[in-house]
DNA sequence: CAAGAGAAAGACAGGTCATTCCATTTGGGG
DNA sequence: CCCCAAATGGAATGACCTGTCTTTCTCTTG
């Protein structure tokens, strides 16, 4: 069971679209990185878009299972709320840290079906995991899990441009609070 | 009175950055809608970044006099909040909204200083604003402010992706309640 | 009128972009 | 061992990028 190719090039084209911008990134600049052969590449990816929305629809399904995975290791919805905002933190604070990788390749390709739909599809996703959770909570109205939605988001755009995982604190303390008052 | 070549130049520029993107918009692609020669603009703009920089600096002062309007119009500061969120919603109900200027353009160009550095100025001027609106309603704390621009940030990050302005009326709700619960 | 400044138009340099194609080598399954 | 598909290195494509520079033209001001 060795890495296939498509997901060696993958692996090392989406670090360089995480860390240095996906049009910052030219496919000579990948193809050197991975060490692969151009046509390979083609072979694999018919085209740049379509390398990109799969580095986007790889890195929905990274997330959702991080996310999943911290929602198993406690039992208690307020201490899953927590937990997310704890584990966020952590990945704000260090200097690779860019903000939402599908904000980042929307801002760049938003005229790209692929990559706006493949990135609606995460966002999606995620408000479905805090609606769980406040269903879980015994919170009926959607409302409350569209705010820690907001309140998530907030704290990636924030820690975006300031660089300031200290965000992501304020916001798990609002979204406590709010989780909180909708508490029946 | 007629507008300068450097405001003219800015505004065509800025429509094209913020419409399609920067790295997307090339000198030349400015210089045919604007009708000037390439070596006028570079006159006025010494370099493409120079001219980003200049775009998002017109664009943080637009921004913070629409907010000081908003904050005229009506004295009490929850009916300030609550227009600002109404404003901001009128806005992202239009298909040419893509969010917040500012993140689309560090999302971009991350890695020059000078566009950080007015991106995170203006970051510091709507969070200051938010400040003092709380401290006009007799609030101290700087949390319950910070929750306001976490919020604000969250709505721009959610409609650029999802293109759905009910997300600031949602951003609203929310923020009208931490309002209330941070009253004194 | 003269002179000089600024702007227009566009050629040019030196890269980089995504993508295609080709000739050659490699590696594994029958 | 042989064959074929896949991978390789690299050249070629045509478009676009920023930034410089030259030449011509049109003002304004003395």
């Amino acid at each position: 069971m060795k890495a296939s190719i498509s997901d060696h090039i993958l692996a090392s084209a989406g670090a360089l679209f995480y860390r240095e911008g996906i049009r910052a990134v030219g496919i000579d600049r990948i193809i050197e990185e991975t060490k692969v052969a151009k046509a390979t590449l083609y072979r694999h990816f018919p085209s740049k878009d379509h390398l990109v929305a799969a580095y986007l629809h790889d890195r929905h399904e990274r997330v959702i299972r991080s996310l999943e995975e911290v929602l198993n290791e406690v039992p208690r919805p307020r201490d899953q709320l927590n937990l997310i905002f704890e584990r966020l933190h952590e990945k704000a604070d260090s200097p690779e840290f860019r903000g939402c990788a599908f904000a980042l390749a929307v801002a760049e390709h938003g005229d790209s079906e692929r990559v706006v739909t493949v990135a609606r599809a995460h966002k999606a996703a995620v408000s479905r995991m805090f609606g769980a959770l406040m269903e879980r909570a015994g919170v009926e109205t959607a409302q409350p899990a569209a705010h820690l939605s907001l309140l998530y988001e907030g704290a990636l755009a924030t820690v975006a441009v300031g660089r300031d995982p200290q965000a992501v604190l304020t916001a798990r303390e609002c979204a406590l609070f709010v989780f909180d008052a909708a508490r029946p």
